[in-house]
DNA sequence: GTGGTCTAGACCACT
DNA sequence: GTGGTCTAGACCACC
């Protein structure tokens, strides 16, 4: 994915608490730190090879995304999502997400729609080649791109976080609903296409109650 | 809420940097911080009389939560919230807050509709007296009162989190629309004393919409 | 290359100047930035995406390596190897390369041979597909890596800059001899797992030889 | 080789840098800045009555000569010679300047080889004088001479880097060999004058062995 | 004793 | 020269 000519470098020197943060996610994502353990600033400053500087201001934006709970005094601990906590996010997704599929449909370009058709095509190559890592990948970059072109940062950014922990909980249930999800997509896709915002918005609806339906069967516990 | 003798004192130390933190949130709402304003740490260090590490801490959070921009390697900047933001943040709203009536129909107790009740008297007398800061306070405990009956917490610190940044904004164009809103508010407590999520959310759809039009029409600079 | 798990955080957060002058130096031996010219810090602070202040320190080390040449109140100007210098380069080199080889050869445990014959193969495979320019990587990390094992970093320090010198001559003439070179390099490693070093030592100077011979033909300019 | 009357002040006007450079060079190596010393760059700013800005660039310098160790984000130390780094140096200086006497003789006009002999005549007064210090910058002046008689600028600079952290080793454990190297160095100028190039390379040979056999005895600790 | 919290100080980069 | 960033170390509450 990189180009050849990367960017500037100072567009792409993050401060050491940014790359500390998006490691920290990714491993309580992938469920190397799992819900209910214990987050040390020592441990974390060990495992990064970082000070604890940056591991304590990324523990702060940390909980403030809901991946880890702070208690004063006491220290931080990686999150327990339960199955209300599914419930709760996909109640706010439900309406989210339609509106970001409007949004879109409102205002997506002929290339924004080339660049999800893309995507598209891509998930369908991956999908013949079994390669269910990159399907994965694939669905949430098109989600992602979709509230790119809403073109609504906070919706944006509150979807985003709220899709991370879905995701977050299919990694820990171990269950993906890839099989038959493409087909939705490739509807809202077309639905986003025609300038439609309220077809879009009803398809984005199905989609997402498909996908809560889907999350509550796998759900259950921790 | 309350009790007169106060929590426990370990519940009620919290750490600097959450003080600092709610300082800043009140700095900047109030003004007294206005936008674009550069955060310098050592200013901010100083004016609160705590050293950088807390305010750093504090700052990161204020960035997560859209209050101010931190520029890597440059610092922080009061964020400027512009018209089209407050756009955007309506589109949310717009959502969310349906969602929220309705789901505190669903659940509300007799108890709740008692201190809802409780808060439109209040209001009332406030209102009469022509205390309009104290109007503006008791606005913004409804509505954070109806988040918490809905009884999501992710909706309820989505919603908070907009809800901030709308009021900080009518701070900023030094308008309220305190005057004619509070008739709304009746009817939404009534249709969630109803018990019907329906009609609630109908309801808070309409207020949403009508603060909507006021926003816009205040709002129109940086 | 990247192994799976990265490693710590805070071992691969470089300062910018460190970033800085890899990009230079790439930017040089490529060609990016040629023999002659003139490189402003203002310029390079704008390629790069930084302020002046690590440029000028990534310059001061690019001086001390030989790729650019200071003139004091003047600025800096990308260095002009000729063949002279090349002739010099190679006459070092002559005696450097066979005292790595043959301390290679005393200290190489079999993991080291192991790794050595690794990118011999990969060398064979990228050879076939005519991947020249991985070809030529992998030249330069086989003898990066015997400089390593031979286990003297002041060795090694010095030979990896005579190296880069080399490649970047190589680079503006834009002849690789890469066709005829790995029957050499297999001797060599074959020589260095035999842990002779008299036969490395001898081996390598031959090779050397070779490469001189090769790089004489085609230099003569600038 | 200096003319009397300066040069034009242009050119002997060296920025600060430089000036900063030599001196935290002489420094380190005259013990003035032991090993393993932190080198703050507040403090060296203070020692030089200079800014930082042109200590920090002297100290890349310094460290890519390894005259200091540079760890990222916690600062500059002098660098700790070991008796390993001592075997090390004397592994390639036993390549180089075999060369450099083998090159030197073969390119020494007679003018050169005058004045070499004026620095073996002059050693002579000094030892007689039993100046040892004046013995000791003879002895350096002689190597660097004949450095630069063999007309190659990369075996120069990098066996002057060489030399230059062998004086700092013996200056370090506060020996000198100085009592029976003349007799060496006398041999070697003779082999120079000679124009025999081979002759040249085994007395050189002969001459570091002695150095470094004499530096093994002496070495021994961090 | 472990570990969260905060301060002091220094490196690093921008202006 | 100012200011962002990180590290080292001290304080102090909790187990």
């Amino acid at each position: 994915m990189d180009t050849d000519q990367p960017a500037k470098i100072g567009a792409q020197h993050l401060p050491l608490r940014d790359q500390v943060l998006a490691a920290l996610r990714k491993g309580i994502i992938s469920g190397d730190y799992p819900p209910g353990e214990r987050l040390t600033e020592d441990r974390l400053a060990e495992d990064f090879g970082v000070s604890r500087n940056p591991v304590r201001e990324a523990l702060r934006v940390a909980e403030a995304e809901g991946f880890v709970v702070i208690l004063p005094r006491r220290g931080a601990v990686v999150a327990s999502p339960s199955s209300a906590t599914i419930h709760d996010i996909f109640a706010v997704r439900e309406r989210l997400e339609p509106l970001a599929a409007r949004l879109a449909a409102e205002r997506a370009t002929p290339g924004d729609v080339t660049s999800l058709r893309a995507v598209l095509e891509q998930a369908r190559l991956a999908t013949e080649a079994q390669d269910l890592r990159r399907v994965g990948e694939l669905n949430s970059a098109l989600h992602l791109q979709i509230l790119g072109i809403s073109g609504n940062p906070w919706l944006a950014s509150i979807a985003k976080a709220l899709y991370l922990h879905v995701q977050w909980v299919f990694q820990m249930t171990a269950k993906v609903r890839a099989p038959h999800s493409w087909d939705e997509h490739i509807k809202l896709v077309d639905a986003i296409g025609s300038g439609d915002g309220e077809l879009a918005e009803t398809v984005a609806l199905e989609h997402v109650g498909a996908a809560s339906a889907a999350a509550h069967e796998t759900a259950g516990r921790a």
